[in-house]
DNA sequence: CGACCTATGTATAACCC
DNA sequence: TGGGTTATACATAGGTC
């Protein structure tokens, strides 16, 4: 998503899709494993897709089995909480998107004004400094 | 671990460590969303630490659950197709945004190099257009 | 593949409000 | 607490070997 603007979407050459996925694979469990250390806190993390035949835990499976047998054992009530959490997540992030995108298009419109005004300043400056003999070496276009 | 060189260590502040674990949450989050839409590969996230009452998952997908523990009697077998549904356009809004925030970042971009230009430019027209003597008129500032 | 490189976007610690 | 800003380190796409 970097050197060149690539989409947000399937990254449609399988090849460049599995050299993604494990980079970005090492560097999530990277991340996944510094709050441990650094907050106190546990995050284990469950892959699934199709480079493998099962779906795989880290740290370590039980930690993981537990968690998601608990969480299959809560009554509807607290799972539902649960999803709603979970698109709570989703509508704040296109809430920021969409703040982002605000900002940057107001930025845009700024520097498009400050472009403006360097051509039209250049235009005065050219023809203040012309005077009326230049005209000679203009041909019809 | 940016501003200053951080010990890879627990953050002993304790206001600290939870600033860093909610803003490190977000980011792991985020990263582990990415996946499903680039590779086709789902991440899902157990979070257990002294900030909740119990461990929680994100996002709490029901098909990683479903392989993973094997069990037959998950009842989110009833996922609506309302709710998939609504996901897929939920997804595809953060796509678009995505798309656009780039776009227009790109743009800025463009836009701030023409900025650059014009001012080099200016100040070269301002260098060519002087002569030794106009250095008459400069003081040490 | 994986290891390494570079350029560039991203995450985040410290800061402020 | 939670939000925004800034400076800096990190993550990663693309490339090469």
């Amino acid at each position: 998503m970097y050197r060149n603007q690539v989409n947000y979407a399937l990254i449609e050459d399988a090849s460049k899709r599995r050299v993604s996925y494990n980079k970005r694979l090492k560097g999530i469990l990277k991340k996944s494993d510094e709050p441990k250390t650094l907050c106190d806190v546990e995050v284990a993390t469950v892959i699934y897709g199709p480079y493998r035949n099962e779906p795989y835990t880290f740290p370590n499976n039980d930690v993981v089995q537990n968690t998601f047998i608990k969480s299959k054992e809560l009554p509807t009530l607290e799972r539902s909480k649960n999803k709603v959490t979970r698109e709570e997540f989703t509508m704040q992030r296109i809430k920021k998107l969409e703040e982002q995108l605000q900002k940057v298009r107001k930025e845009n419109r700024v520097k498009e004004m400050t472009n403006e005004m360097y051509e039209v300043f250049n235009r005065k400056i050219v023809l203040a400094d012309m005077n009326p003999s230049d005209f000679n070496d203009l041909y019809v276009v």
